[in-house]
DNA sequence: GCCAACGTTGGC
DNA sequence: GCCAACGTTGGC
């Protein structure tokens, strides 16, 4: 199995939605990147474990964990002309965007913050730390994963 | 709200 | 296939 972080903006998908609905599948929409698509295609499995970043908030950083439980189906977003997320390049015989499912794992204890995240030295590989990055479904090496799970 | 960094688009 | 222009991301 493989780790992940995927980003998400709380005021449209926080780790409490997942919390308020344990064991309620959620889709994960909206990604319009071709790398963060390819690794949700080719790559994020059934029980992957991942962890779930706030970006453009208060609070900014790693909040808690979800799981895979679906793999890679064609993002329904993509074919709605009222969403936001909506393509009129994409068709149903061929899409272009690529949704998954995950569950509610656990709430970390506390938020890590991105700033404590960017002080640690196992973690400069990371591409979440990394200048200018911009992806928001990145793997995340088991060693990582320890390094921040051993944060909380 | 600013803006650096990066991705995408489209003319050539 | 190059690359300038434009759009988006996301921390600050």
């Amino acid at each position: 199995m493989n780790y992940w972080l995927f980003k998400t903006e709380p005021v449209e998908c926080s780790i409490d939605d997942f919390a308020n609905a344990p064991d309620q599948p959620i889709s994960w929409e909206g990604v319009r990147n071709y790398q963060a698509r390819n690794f949700l295609r080719d790559d994020v499995a059934v029980g992957d474990d991942v962890f779930i970043y706030h970006s453009s908030c208060k609070d900014i950083g790693i909040a808690g964990i979800a799981r895979v439980v679906r793999p890679a189906y064609p993002d329904p977003s993509q074919f709605d002309s009222s969403s936001i997320y909506y393509d009129p390049k994409s068709t149903e015989a061929c899409p272009r965007w690529i949704a998954v499912d995950l569950v509610f794992v656990c709430k970390l204890p506390e938020l890590i913050p991105l700033d404590k995240l960017k002080k640690i030295a196992n973690l400069v590989e990371l591409p979440l730390v990394r200048k200018g990055n911009r992806l928001s479904v990145m793997p995340v090496t088991s060693a990582q994963w320890q390094t921040i799970l051993a944060l909380t």
